[in-house]
DNA sequence: GAGGCTCCTTGACATTGTCAAGACATTTCT
DNA sequence: AGAAATGTCTTGACAATGTCAAGGAGCCTC
C-alpha cells in the first residue's frame, strides 16, 4: 500500500509517523467493523495516542476518513497504471475491472470509504485529484475503444456506466455466497469476464467473445 | 408513499400512528442531513415523543432505518408495477430505470438507506421480501428480452449489472451539476435513454436505437 | 539559553444509543 | 363493573463519542 506522504521516513517527532499510523488503524478498524463502526477515539487507542491526537493532523473524523479514501485511490491508480502495457483496449478495460475488484477485496478498509460521499469530504483537493485521475484512466480506455470500434460511442456515459457497474459488483461481492464456495478469485474473474462481455456486446450478443489482441 | 402497515387507521394509542410518524420524521431528517446526520433522539424530538419511544417499536436505530428502507422498496415495487402494462421488454426496462431514478429523487430520505447495508439489517424478513421482489421484477423484464432476442443471455448477470448501473446513476445524480442547469427530469430521462441504448447494444452499436414496440 | 514551533495530552462539555424502571390509558377477563 | 393484563410511552441513568480550549513537552533557531 503506497504511503500518501512520500516522506514516510522518520520525519515524525514523538511517534514516527502518526498520520500514517492513524490511517492504518482506521483501515484496520473499518475492515473489522465496517465504516459505521469507525470511531475516532478507538483509532487513537489503537495507535497508542490520546483521543485528541488525530484532530491535530486531520481536523476532524471526516478529515481522517478523507485521507484514507485518498490513499485508497492512490492504490487504485497504481493498479490501473500496471494495466497500461495491455494494448487491446477491451483487455485493458477487463484488467482494470479486475484491478478494481482486487483493490476492493485486498483493502476493504480503504474501499469502504473511497466512495462514501457522506463520510468524507468530496471537495478535498487531494482526494478529487486522484479520484478524477482514476476515472480518467478508464475514460482513456473507453475512448480508445470508441476510436477503434465505434466512433459514435458516448464515451462519458459509457465510462460512467462501466464504473458504476463494476463498483456495484465490488460492493455486492461480499454478499455473494456462491463465490465463497468456489476458489474465490477465480470465480470473480469469471464474473468479470461475463461483465466485459455484456459491456462490450450488450444484451443482444452477450455470448460473443469481445475482440482479442486488437 | 404507501404505508408499510395497511392498518394505518387510528389504531394508535396515544399518538395515532407513531411508527409511521417516526418513519416520516426519519425520512425528512435524512433528506436534510444525509443518512449519517440521522439521530434517533432528533427523530423522536420531531415526532414530539420522548427519546426512548422509538425503541419500543423498532428496537434500536437499525430497526427504524430498516423499516424506512422497507417502506422505500414498497414504493419502488409500486412504481415498477405501473410499468407492467408496457409490452416491449426494452421499453419496460427503460421505464423501470426511470421509475428507479424518480423514486430516488422523490424520496431521497428513503433512498438514502434502501441500499445502506451498513446501516440497516439486511437479514430482516420484510426487507428481504420486498427488496427481492423489486429485483425479481427487473429479472423478469431481462428474461423476456432473453427469450425474444438472445436466448444465450446470462439473465442473472445482466440484471445485476443493469441494477448496479442504474443505482450508481441515481447515487451520482445529485452531484451532476450540468443536470441542475437544464430542466432536470428531462435531462435525466435523456441520460437514461443513453443508458438503455448502451445496455441493449453494448459498446459496439451504441448509437442504434433499441427495438421499439416489439 | 530563551523564545518559538510542532506535536501531543489533559480535561471538559454537549450529544448520542441503549437499558431499566415506572406511569398511564386501553383492553380483556371474570 | 372491577381487576388484571397488555400495550404505549416517559423518566432517569450510564458509558461512549466528537469536538473544543488550554496546557505541557520535546526540538530547533537565533
Amino acid at each position: 500500500m503506497p504511503s500518501e506522504s512520500p516522506t514516510a521516513a522518520p520525519s515524525g517527532y514523538h511517534h514516527g509517523d502518526l498520520p500514517a499510523a492513524l490511517r492504518a488503524a482506521t483501515a484496520e478498524l473499518i475492515t473489522e467493523k465496517g465504516a459505521t463502526g469507525f470511531s475516532l477515539r478507538e483509532v487513537a487507542r489503537r495507535a497508542g495516542v490520546s483521543h485528541a491526537a488525530p484532530a491535530h493532523h486531520f481536523g476532524d473524523s471526516r478529515g481522517l476518513l478523507t485521507s484514507v479514501a485518498t490513499e485508497g485511490f492512490h492504490t487504485l491508480v497504481d493498479a490501473f497504471n500496471s494495466t497500461q502495457t495491455i494494448k487491446d483496449p477491451f483487455q485493458r478495460m477487463n484488467a482494470m475491472g479486475r484491478a478494481y475488484v482486487k483493490v476492493a477485496m485486498t483493502y476493504p478498509g480503504h474501499f469502504g470509504v473511497m466512495c462514501a460521499n457522506e463520510l468524507i469530504d468530496c471537495d478535498d483537493q487531494a482526494y478529487q485529484a486522484v479520484a478524477n485521475r482514476a476515472f480518467e484512466m478508464l475514460v482513456e480506455a473507453v475512448s480508445e475503444i470508441a476510436q477503434t470500434h465505434n466512433p459514435d460511442l458516448n464515451v462519458g456515459a459509457a465510462a460512467t456506466w462501466i464504473w458504476t457497474a463494476v463498483h456495484g459488483l465490488a460492493v455486492l461481492l461480499p454478499g455473494f455466497d456462491q463465490l465463497d464456495d468456489k476458489a474465490g478469485t477465480d470465480s470473480v474473474d469469471l464474473l468479470l469476464d461475463q461483465y466485459t462481455d455484456l459491456i462490450a456486446n450488450g444484451l443482444f450478443k452477450a455470448t460473443a467473445a469481445y475482440p482479442q489482441n486488437s
